[in-house]
RNA sequence: GGCCGAGUGGUUCAGUCGGUUAGAACGCCGGCCUGUCACGCCGGAGGUCGAGGGUUCAAGUCCCUUCUCGGUCGCCA
């Protein structure tokens, strides 16, 4: 039977020299240093320990056990002849008077070496996951997810937010992405979904009078995946407060996410309440995204009018043009085409650049279309010697996201320019309520449905009488942005049935559709909702930014890989006959096994 | 689904203009070494160059097809 340590590898100091002791761990390196002489290194995951082996007996011992193999090491502590400062438990070795193999390594080589597994290639390291995470490096994001999280919850508790599990076999929704769609054996034909969010449950629970919810919710979405955004799952901060604006849900974040930020993150300094609050338009304009990077300091300028009569195709009449100009540039004509090259590739545009020399001379890119209105330019945007200007150029949207990926990559590439070793948040807010569809052409919802319109009903009725444009109708909308990260989208939520049909209304739906797309909670609000509103921080990217790393994967203790497969898991796979015949499920095309 | 990049011993990579027996580091195995801590030194094993087809006297290298992985865009309120 096991007997238990009597300290973690971790744990020993100089002061427990002389003391009978037991560690366990797994065998993490045998040193050889001379003929029957070397060291062993223990690790668990407290830290690792250093086991002296001396004798002829212990030597053979040790070099039967396979690395990585769990063992228990019982001996005396002894203070190191020689110390290592870089270990906290570098003054003291334990002398092994009993080592035994509690569970073992059956191979002598391992996928990858643990201590550099993350040089491995992903898909190894995803399939050896129990592998991987033994690499200290790559156990501490997991670790410091689990102290963020904790964190939240405290904070967040300690703020009057009850934490309340919403199912996850739910109905599908409409809206949005794909849902994870689940057979229903007792209903033939009939499925479950996997919630996208707990959004109509926290809503249902607003109305049940709950007054402040909150979960760190599992959200399950059907879609590809990205850098920053892992398949299949994913987890926020979700939570709604009753008889709140959207001033009182800011104020919650404003208080609860700094302190988090400065404690665990990299860089130890975070924006302090209240946060920058940029209009959705003013965003798209002065920054060319509506998640900007604000430790860049450079902001985007508008010189349509300015180049109007030049030869340059991309500049003509209809088309807008953007320019961010970078002043103090040191990069060379290679590093530009670069850059460029970059640039197009992230926002499917070309961009265009022009340079003012250290001779206030106009050079380079597309300056020869623009000498002509030298001393316009310069004054406009108040160019200095050695600038470099960067340009977007065609239909709004796209010249906008040019420019803005623009802006961050200069910003990023230019010393001078950011400021890095901070948390810079913002809230983006006034977002438009409708859009015109790129494929129907007509009037459609441009984010949620279930946002108020800025100003209610009477807002809605001014549109229906012509009296305004309904695209200039802002929701209660917001995002929460930090350092160029999209953390969260919330809103002040529509509660009142009225204002609901009226905005299903203006997109030529009716009561009947928001019925039958939403009945539980157009029901629930028949009887009396309070205005309520509320947010969601995905957690996986708090904490992505907390630990800098560049991989959501990274921060996952067990993720998919990119085609939303745990390679690990071997899942998703095939199941048997039986199991479809049960859930009345036939399959129509199957790839060849 | 589009575009870009990658795929070479267990791992990470190099491989020039197509030309001798495909190299290195780490790991593994054996030997030496009494204060190492990424221990050191000597030696050794280990490769269908992702797969299939083509061009050629000759292909890791060039062409076509395909698979896998990563990035990116579409998509994701």
């Amino acid at each position: 039977m096991f007997q238990s340590r009597t300290h973690t590898c971790g744990e020993l100091r100089l002061e427990n020299a002389g003391q009978q002791v037991k560690i366990v761990g797994w065998m993490e390196n045998l040193r050889e240093v001379g003929s029957n002489f070397g060291f062993a290194v223990v690790r668990d995951f407290y830290g690792t320990t250093q086991v002296v082996v001396e004798t002829e007996e212990m030597m053979r011992a040790f070099k039967a056990i396979n690395k990585e193999s769990t063992i228990s090491v019982e001996g005396t502590v002894r203070e190191r002849a020689s110390k290592n400062p870089k270990l906290p438990t570098g003054d003291i070795e334990v002398v092994p008077d009993k080592v035994e193999v509690l569970g073992r390594c059956r191979y002598n080589e391992l996928p990858f070496e643990i201590n550099r597994s993350r040089e491995a290639d992903e898909a190894q390291r995803l399939k050896y996951r129990y592998l991987d995470l033994r690499n200290p490096a790559v156990k501490k994001n997991i670790i410091l997810r689990c102290q963020v999280v904790a964190a939240l919850r405290q904070a967040m508790t300690e703020h009057g937010f009850l934490e309340i599990t919403t199912p996850i076999l739910t109905a599908s929704s409409p809206e949005g992405a794909r849902d994870y769609l689940v057979p229903a054996r007792k209903h033939p034909g009939k499925f479950y979904a996997l919630p996208q969010a707990p959004q109509q449950f926290k809503q249902l629970l607003m109305t049940a009078g709950f007054d402040r919810y909150f979960q760190i919710a599992p959200c399950f979405r059907d879609e590809d995946a990205r850098g920053d955004r892992s398949p299949g799952e994913f987890y926020q901060l979700d939570m709604e407060m009753a008889f709140a604006s959207q001033d009182d849900v800011f104020a919650v974040l404003e208080d609860v996410l700094p302190p988090i930020f400065a404690k665990y993150g990299t860089y130890n300094v975070a924006s302090s309440a209240p946060f920058r609050r940029i209009p959705y338009l003013e965003a798209m304009e002065t920054y060319g995204s509506d998640k900007p990077d604000l430790r860049i300091d450079l902001k985007l300028q508008d010189i349509t009018a300015l180049v109007q009569g030049t030869e340059f195709a991309p500049f003509a009449p209809g088309n807008t043009v953007k320019a961010v100009a970078v002043s103090g540039c040191v990069l060379t004509r290679k590093q530009i085409d670069k850059l460029c090259a970059d640039v197009e590739v992230q926002s499917g545009s070309k961009p265009y650049w022009f340079r003012l020399d250290e001779n206030g001379e106009l050079v380079g890119g597309v300056s020869k279309f623009l000498a002509d209105r030298k001393e316009s330019l310069v004054e406009a945007l108040g160019l200095q010697p050695n600038t470099l200007v960067g340009v977007a150029a065609g239909k709004r949207d796209a010249a906008l996201k040019t420019a803005g990926v623009m802006r961050k990559m200069l910003g990023a590439a230019v010393p001078g320019h950011m400021d890095r070793e901070r948390y810079e948040f913002c809230w983006i807010v006034d977002f438009p309520m409708y859009e015109i569809g790129e494929e129907s052409g007509e009037l459609e919802f441009c984010h949620n449905p279930f946002s108020m319109p800025a100003g209610g009903l009477e807002t809605l009725l001014k549109a229906e009488r012509g009296e305004i444009d309904p695209l200039s109708i802002t929701a209660d909308q917001y995002d929460l942005v930090c350092n160029g990260v999209e953390l969260s989208s919330g809103a002040v939520r529509n509660h009142d049935p009225e204002i609901m049909i009226k905005a299903f209304e203006m997109v030529r739906l009716g009561e009947e559709d928001v019925k039958k797309k939403f009945p539980a909670m157009y029901n629930a609000f028949c009887y009396g909702a309070p205005p309520h509103a509320g947010i969601a921080p995905g957690v996986d990217r708090m904490v992505m930014l907390l630990s800098g790393e560049e991989s959501i994967r990274e921060v996952i203790p067990f993720p998919m890989n990119k085609n939303a497969q745990d390679v690990m898991m071997d899942a998703p796979s095939v199941v048997t006959q039986k199991q479809l015949d049960e859930l009345h499920i036939a399959i129509t095309a199957k790839e060849e096994e």
